[in-house]
RNA sequence: GGAAGGGUGGCAGAGUGGUCGAAUGCGCAUCCUUGGAAAGGAUGUGUGCGAGCAAUCGUACCGCGGGUUCGAAUCCCGCCCCUUCCGCCA
């Protein structure tokens, strides 16, 4: 959520901002209503002044006054209740446009309207030349007894699999790795719920508009698709001590619907509806420029990671078309993938400013003593089964077997799967 | 799933229809005292929205949402959450 001053304070580049988002968002009707609603609200505020006034009189007034004064208040509440049914609508349709307001991209952000429009800012690594016909990772698992998608889906259903032996063994070890080695870089480790309440997708800005991808429960909760909703959750409602910015490595299981992408990668580990993710989560002093600074923090650290591994992988900017509505701006991480011949993602950048914490009422004291919504920013530390794909198709040998990268060779007790 | 109790300011905790945005204690801030500190004393100390250059004023907020009433932290209804006991259970 932006705030509404703002909103009126920099109503032009609102606008352009949703229209370079592709967000359809009448401002000038939010702006017009939100005129309307001062303007009832400072009406009703005086007619309760009046009114409370009015019941306070009777407190002290003699029996026979008494009579009199009651149905002059009487009066008076009938008037406020006017107000407030006239005040009521006009909330409820100022909080639905409010949710819908995009947070302004970020200047450096290109213009387009599908991952297609990334611009690629990195490219690392040397992508394998094989002399050998390579395999896709799902031949190359199944034969190696790693995953089983048959099973999967007769257990789960459309997208279901089981990893196996090696397989959920290589799953442990990267979770070990990438523990220690984000760890490292001063994160707070925390394991997340996945069932969350409604209100925490809202604040997130997944909800009201993602709502066809997220799993409802009977109790209408809802799966989450990112251990960053309940992250950022955890610190909603509160007042933070930001001298240094809280740095949390969550960890948890992620759901997500995948409706609308029937078709679309229906094989193998790239899009299930079942993952794990261990996730960066900031939130920061009200800060743009130590907001930018941490969002490639963020990007670098995963970028790392993926270099101590030796996987090829590039960078992209993400285009305005591309963003979610709270995000300014979004690094996406993608690995080589050969049998593909294309790059995939396995990671995403991004920081808000202070449109998550402000639906979540996240604050911290700033230097002037002043309560003020923090900054949040989060990015894929690592998701698991989806890094699989890439980690083994660039690191398999002519054997059909699979060389483990080093870092991981401790975790998983051996440096060839065969 | 059953039963009982509870949710009040940064924290603890009083308040069961008007004088309550809310006692008291702790904490915190500033000042006094001191060579310095502790102890002691004084003053202050919630948030949102609106009006105002400002001082300040108005309004709302005692888990959330409704209702009763001239007037609600207090009464009624619904919901959420917490605690204890019983049941079930990885």
């Amino acid at each position: 959520m932006l705030d509404i001053n703002f909103i009126r304070e920099n109503k032009d580049a609102v606008i352009e901002g949703a229209k370079k988002k592709g967000v359809v968002v009448d401002i000038q009707a939010l702006l017009d209503l939100d005129d309307q609603r001062k303007k009832i609200q400072h009406a009703l505020d005086q007619k309760r002044e009046e009114q409370n006034k009015a019941a306070k009189k009777i407190a002290s007034a003699p029996a026979q006054k008494r009579e009199e004064l009651i149905k002059a208040s009487t009066t008076l509440k009938e008037e406020v209740k006017k107000l407030e049914a006239d005040l009521q609508p006009v909330k409820e349709q100022w909080q639905k446009l409010m949710w819908q307001v995009p947070q302004v991209p970020h200047e450096s952000v290109p213009e387009g309207k599908s991952d297609a429009d990334n611009k690629e800012v990195k490219a690392w690594g040397k992508k394998p030349e094989f002399k050998f016909e390579p395999k896709d990772h799902v031949e190359l698992m199944t034969s190696l007894n790693m995953v089983d998608f048959e099973r999967g889906a007769a257990v789960h259903g459309f997208r279901g699999y089981f990893l196996k032996n090696d397989g959920a063994l290589l799953s442990w070890a990267i979770w070990n790795y990438a523990q220690d080695f984000f760890l490292k870089k001063g994160f707070n480790p925390m394991l997340v719920p996945a069932i969350v309440k409604e209100q925490n997708l809202y604040g997130t800005g997944h909800l009201p508009n993602d709502v066809e991808d997220i799993y409802k429960t009977q109790d209408d909760d809802f799966l989450s698709g990112t251990a960053e909703v309940a992250t950022m959750g955890y610190f909603a409602d509160q007042v933070l001590d930001l001298k240094t910015e809280q740095k949390v490595l969550a960890f948890s299981p992620c759901y997500r619907r995948e409706a609308g992408s029937h078709g679309k990668d229906t094989k193998g580990l790239i899009r299930v509806h079942e993952f794990y993710k261990l996730e960066q989560v900031v939130i920061s002093k009200a800060d743009e420029a130590e907001s930018q600074r941490l969002h490639d923090w963020l990007n670098r650290n995963t970028e790392e990671f993926i270099e101590s591994l030796g996987i090829p992988y590039h960078t992209v900017l993400n285009c305005a078309g591309d963003l979610g509505l709270g995000q300014r701006k979004k690094y996406d991480i993608e690995l080589w993938v050969p049998q593909e011949n294309k790059y995939r993602e396995i990671s995403s950048a991004s920081y808000f400013n202070d449109f998550q914490t402000r639906r979540f009422n996240i604050k911290y004291k700033n230097d002037a003593g002043k309560l003020e919504f923090a900054h949040s920013l989060n990015c894929t530390a690592i998701p698991t089964p989806r890094i699989l794909v890439s980690l083994v198709e660039n690191f398999q040998t002519a054997k059909g077997t699979i060389m483990v990268p080093k870092p991981l060779r401790k975790y998983l007790g051996k440096k060839e799967i065969k």
